[in-house]
DNA sequence: TTGGTGTATTCTGTATACAGAGTACAAACA
DNA sequence: TGTTTGTACTCTGTATACAGAATACACCAA
């Protein structure tokens, strides 16, 4: 008989790990916008060289994490209201392109999904709300069928989340977000692309500005 | 007095120097989709050591170019036509974002971007007829105001311009593009946003079918 | 005291060296 | 002759070494 062994999971490549390590970092704000970054330090810190440190700084570079400063390195990239704009106009292309191709499938988005929302948005943990928002929207990707989608977007998130970080300490996110999630799903899940898709871009454009015009608040206060 | 100097462009950089160079090369198709890549000999080519070519690799890997095989290193990503039907959707959410954005700032589009475009297509030139298609669009990016579109959509082109190349020796491109092109740029400068938007996300979809079938058979035949 | 120049330090990017993992080939056995 | 096992080789990923570029500081002169 042929033993179903389970396959082993390969390459734990530094080089991921020091990205997924510093990219971590970013996100959950514990190093600050701005920071400079030395490789030596990161290097020291995880007990690597500062060879798979130099590529992952490169791919966060790509990914726009982190910015060049020519002879010093290289600086956590500072939150910019502008920029989290125009991460929110392409999220919501991508959410709402998403949610067109799920309706077109007629896919069934998981209730549960929705319950759990809910239940951490009446909580006050920020950490579980943005995980429940992520993982609706995750959702959605998943159920259009295009791999692509899911891969952009989850770069957009990882910048959300920094920008909601620096936020979310201070208000609560809008309640209302689950009930427009709720009707997103249902209109997915009968079919009405065009409803799904608007739905959906709407939703995204409203988040975005409000977002933003929280953030915008909090960098004044930090002056 | 002060004396205009042109600010000196700085940091050849090996690594941007090698990604450049493959993804050129992948794009064209001077590197065989299934070929393997092998470290040293690129190295020797460019004369460089192994160490820009690891880093470059890794970029082309995050891009979807090159597929890793482990043990046999990496080779270049093979054509495929649902790779690339997901490609076309998610650029022509972005071109159609795009599209709205251009029209909300009434943005008029150079008229001899178009003119040139038909010039491009009456010729016989499969390079000049993709560089003035790319041209237009990336037109509309800029239009847009929102640099973060035009960074996703210009990897994308590249793998177009990959499955453009393995398919146009053969066909033409349709002529009619460059009259969807020119309605789309006529909405833009009035302003008409949902026309706009409209207008792009169908000539987008219809250039992914088309490019797709053309695809489909270009693979059948090489059997 | 202030401005400028020279020097030392710091940090990056590239090259070389090394070790480990995987494959392919060859030899041996059924 | 086909299959299996052992061995050698190839290729990658990481560490160390080196050289160049930019900054910061200190010293000197006005």
């Amino acid at each position: 008989m042929t033993l179903q062994l389970i396959k082993i999971e390969s390459a734990p490549d530094l080089v991921d790990q020091v990205y997924r390590s510093l990219l971590d970092a970013i996100s959950d704000g514990s190093m600050a916008p701005g920071a400079r970054i030395m490789q030596e330090d990161i290097a020291e810190q995880l007990a690597v060289s500062r060879q798979p440190v130099l590529q992952a700084l490169r791919l966060l570079k790509k990914d726009g994490f982190v910015l060049d400063a020519p002879g010093r390195g290289v600086l956590v990239a500072p939150l910019d209201v502008t920029w989290l704009v125009q991460i929110y106009q392409v999220r919501s292309a991508l959410d709402a392109l998403a949610a067109r191709l799920a309706a077109r499938a007629h896919y069934q988005i998981d209730p549960k999904l929705i319950s759990q929302g809910r239940a951490a948005a009446r909580g006050n943990k920020v950490k579980a709300m943005m995980a429940a928002d992520v993982q609706f929207h995750a959702g959605i990707y998943a159920a259009s069928g295009n791999p692509l989608i899911a891969q952009s977007a989850q770069l957009h998130w990882q910048h959300i989340r920094r920008a909601m970080g620096a936020v979310l300490q201070v208000s609560t996110m809008r309640e209302s977000i689950w009930d427009e999630h709720e009707t997103i799903a249902k209109a997915i899940g009968k079919g009405d692309e065009n409803a799904a898709e608007a739905l959906t871009r709407q939703h995204g454009e409203d988040a975005g500005r409000n977002l933003a015009s929280l953030l915008t608040n909090a960098l004044k206060q930090q002056r």
